[in-house]
DNA sequence: TACTATTACTTGATATATCAATTATCATGA
DNA sequence: TCATGATAATTGATATATCAAGTAATAGTA
């Protein structure tokens, strides 16, 4: 196979495969939150943003957000309210859970990221990043 | 934000537009068929892979594999046969219309490819693939 | 041959992705 | 202030992701 077919599954297969390592891991001490629902948490940690700012963060549609959002309230990781400068504009305050969660997902994600990338120098995970930039600014033109 | 992080993050991004980048010019011409869906269509041209090959092929779930092939024969791009020699396995004749599809597929996807990898060397590709087979080795462990 | 383990796939349940259409609210200019 | 256009979020429909449990067929072994 071509090696500029190679890239993306390379691309592909790397993702899935480190979603996999996410998800057992944090499965191990937290049973009932998703990786996608670990990083809105994250996001929202303090910073009081907006469903349309966290999308665009992290990547996710905002319909997606939505229902992300929608289940984790249900599972009392968040309370939602709305912006009284602007009623259109939710923001979201973390429960007593999701703090719980909160302190013991952080360290779960940055042993989970420094497994990954062990053996990589500064400079291949710099590289790496261009280079990615460069492809996302293309398929964006 | 810490670099660490944001590898990750620059992968999804990038994987993600270069879905929609894939999926916006194939439904230009081809109305009615997935990114994945195509790819599958690609991945058993002529060589009557077993949905188990192509699942391990294009890093997918045996289950989504299942459900994505039942699409694609429901739309009339697949027909499906037991291999009578092993009564477990399925494998796939691609019909007149998935022919059709296919050839239009090609140049697509090709072009696709090569607008997202404008201006890269190959040593930045072979540096890319590197990198990400060695985070997917770390991920496995 | 009968039993057991393995393999290939399927199904159910739940989560997320994506597009299109819709609702509620706000901003702006006539 | 009213009409119009934007913005934030929601909803519906369909596709895919993931895990667990289940089915059918086969392979291997006592």
């Amino acid at each position: 196979m071509k090696p500029s077919t190679l890239i993306f599954y390379a691309i592909e297969e790397t993702m899935k495969t480190y979603r996999k390592l996410s998800s057992k891991e944090i499965k191990k001490t937290i049973s009932d939150i998703t990786v996608d629902q670990a990083l809105v948490l994250q996001m929202i940690n303090d910073k009081h943003l907006t469903q349309t700012e966290i999308a665009d963060l992290i990547f996710k549609d905002y319909a997606s957000m939505t229902r992300i959002i929608a289940l984790m309230i249900k599972k009392d990781y968040l309370i939602k309210r709305t912006n009284e400068r602007d009623r259109r504009v939710s923001v979201f305050d973390i429960t007593k859970k999701g703090d719980i969660v909160l302190k013991q997902l952080t360290p779960i994600i940055e042993k989970n990221r420094k497994k990954a990338l062990c053996g990589l120098t500064t400079e291949d995970l710099h590289n790496l990043k261009e280079t990615l930039n460069k492809i996302n600014q293309n398929c964006k033109k």
